[in-house]
DNA sequence: CTGTTAGCGCCTTCAT
DNA sequence: ATGAAGGCGCTAACAG
């Protein structure tokens, strides 16, 4: 069927161990062989077997991905970034979809690692054992975790969450609001964790207590920050303003406020984790903290490439900036209005 | 450093070849040999190396998706079917992404091919060479295309265009829209053709004629979508109502009847193939033509696997039915506001 | 019911 | 400057 090393090497007369070596370069040969030995893979149109090289050195030139869910923009958005940074260099990318599944997950990776995967790329699941992650270090394969910060010594590449939030948290407090609450994101997530850091950093840095009855954390898809959205406003004590932990949140949060009929920023001032392409549509947009997410994705290759080739690196944990987009979702809160 | 076959056969006292046939179920084994080998696998360890099976059977039991862009919801949602479906079958999903660039595609079909795909899912990109997929065929892939027809004798999953579209438009000239434009798609796109087919019959089965110089074809991203709605409303006898060809020039005509100050569907109707999922967040949301897009990926998926299996099965096109998710976006056409 | 053995296609040490 | 040959881990005849 398809032509192997010793066919070029019958057909251009010399030996596999020389065709092997015009290939990749890999000791010297004189012009003239190298000469013919060209020609008779481009008239051949070999094409090396990456599984016979893979299961002669052990190396297979793919990095896998584990998604912690496909259908998530932020996934995408970073595979974006990682298929494109691989490109380049001749890497093929292997994709697994957790589906935010745990067990999914533990599976993905196994199943990738098996296939030889030279490195890993890991956006946990929401709710991941560091544990496995201890394994995959046993396994030897080098891991770049991306999103969440795990307490190991390995490669992660973050966003920086505490400055940013407080950054916007401080807007809303410097508004004039003292009841702002937080929707979104798993407790004992880093990235949960550190946005909520942000959020108490913001009203700490004013010399203001915050309310922690105004944070409703593990909510983790759209439907139920909409109905935790319904609940915070149903309280007697409603919120005058609302930062959303991540973007899936903020769909949810939306229809809530919509439902309600409670418009940005006039009746509540809204932020958001995580910038949304569609945003600008709304009759009132919403200021959003946007993640570099294909950075993050060429990051972690870069990362992950720089391990393979020299495993003893030490771990880095790179955390790349979101950047502010203002699109005026801050306002004074509402006056006198403090019953519907 | 991993234990091989080799290894298990050796401590539990076996042939390699057991080891094998227990490892497969390919032969029968006696139950105190399984029982044993399977002992020193679970003591080991051992996974089987994916690499020397594929280089000995010439099998990978993977299969390759090659993504007409990886940040297209479109793309994602098919390829979460596609993973889904793969999953339960343990099969590995390789991943490609073409950018919408049909050099780079091509590319991402040799890569995964030289990978020894079992078979390969294609969602083109918006301007592939047919021929490519001849080139396919003769490689002995088994490829199953998504999305795109093509006039060649292969496995397609395809969605209903024509009557869906049909239907829509049938809608709006039945509540009295004379002037209907299209927006968006590649000329010569099966896609494209057959939406505009349904366009046209909606209008010859009402005995009635279309303005061909509404249909704004070769429009392929959101902002080029944008300006073209703005050019259709510079004119002087602007459409009364819209129908999108895609998500992505959704966003675009949305922004720009936003920049406008057209009220879907008072001063405007609109609707639009492709659903989309923040739609209802919008002060006026928009009728769409949801396609089953997971289904289109798990379908292609069934394709593919039964080719695999019998190669020379006939080939088969499927055809998916969108549905109609109606968000009162079609209105009457508004009356004397001929000039702006 | 089980074992022996020859490769799959490639790289790489050892020779020359 | 180039060859010869072994073996990576596995499967599947073939041979009992």
């Amino acid at each position: 069927m398809s032509t192997s090393l010793a066919d070029v090497a019958r057909i251009s007369g010399v030996s596999t161990a020389t065709v092997s070596h015009v290939i990749n370069g890999t000791r010297y040969v004189s012009p003239s062989t190298i000469e013919k030995v060209q020609r008779a893979i481009a008239s051949t149109g070999y094409r090396p077997n990456p599984y016979a090289r893979a299961l002669r050195t052990a190396t297979s030139e793919s990095i896998g991905f584990v998604a912690s869910d496909v259908a998530n923009t932020y996934s995408t958005s970073v595979m974006r970034g990682i298929a494109g940074a691989l490109r380049t260099r001749g890497y093929t990318l292997l994709v697994a979809n957790a589906d935010e599944d745990p067990a999914l997950e533990r599976e993905a990776i196994e199943a990738l690692v098996e296939r030889m995967v030279d490195g890993l790329i890991v956006a946990p699941t929401t709710s991941t054992d560091p544990i496995s992650f201890e394994q995959i270090e046993e396994i030897g394969v080098p891991v770049v975790l991306v999103d969440r910060a795990v307490p190991l010594d390995l490669d992660q590449v973050l966003v920086e969450n505490v400055d940013s939030v407080a950054e916007v948290v401080g807007q809303m407090l410097d508004a004039g609001h003292r009841r702002i609450a937080v929707v979104g994101g798993r407790a004992g997530h880093s990235t949960t964790t550190e946005r909520m850091q942000g959020w108490r950093k913001a009203h700490t840095d004013r010399g203001l207590v915050c309310d922690e009855s105004l944070a409703v954390l593990d909510v983790f898809d759209a439907s139920r920050a909409r109905h935790a959205t319904e609940r915070l406003f149903a309280r007697e004590n409603r919120p005058t303003a609302l930062f959303s932990m991540s973007n899936v949140m903020s769909l949810g949060i939306l229809r809530a406020l919509s439902d309600l009929r409670l418009v940005i920023p006039r009746d509540v001032s809204f932020a958001a984790f995580d910038d949304i392409e569609w945003i600008d549509l709304l009759d009132h947009p919403v200021t959003c903290l946007a993640q570099p997410t294909e950075e993050v994705g060429s990051n972690a290759v870069e990362l992950v490439l720089t391990r393979i080739a020299n495993p003893a690196v030490e771990h880095r944990v790179v955390r790349l900036a979101p950047s502010l987009c203002d699109r005026g979702s801050i306002a004074e809160p509402p006056r006198g209005r403090r019953t519907v």
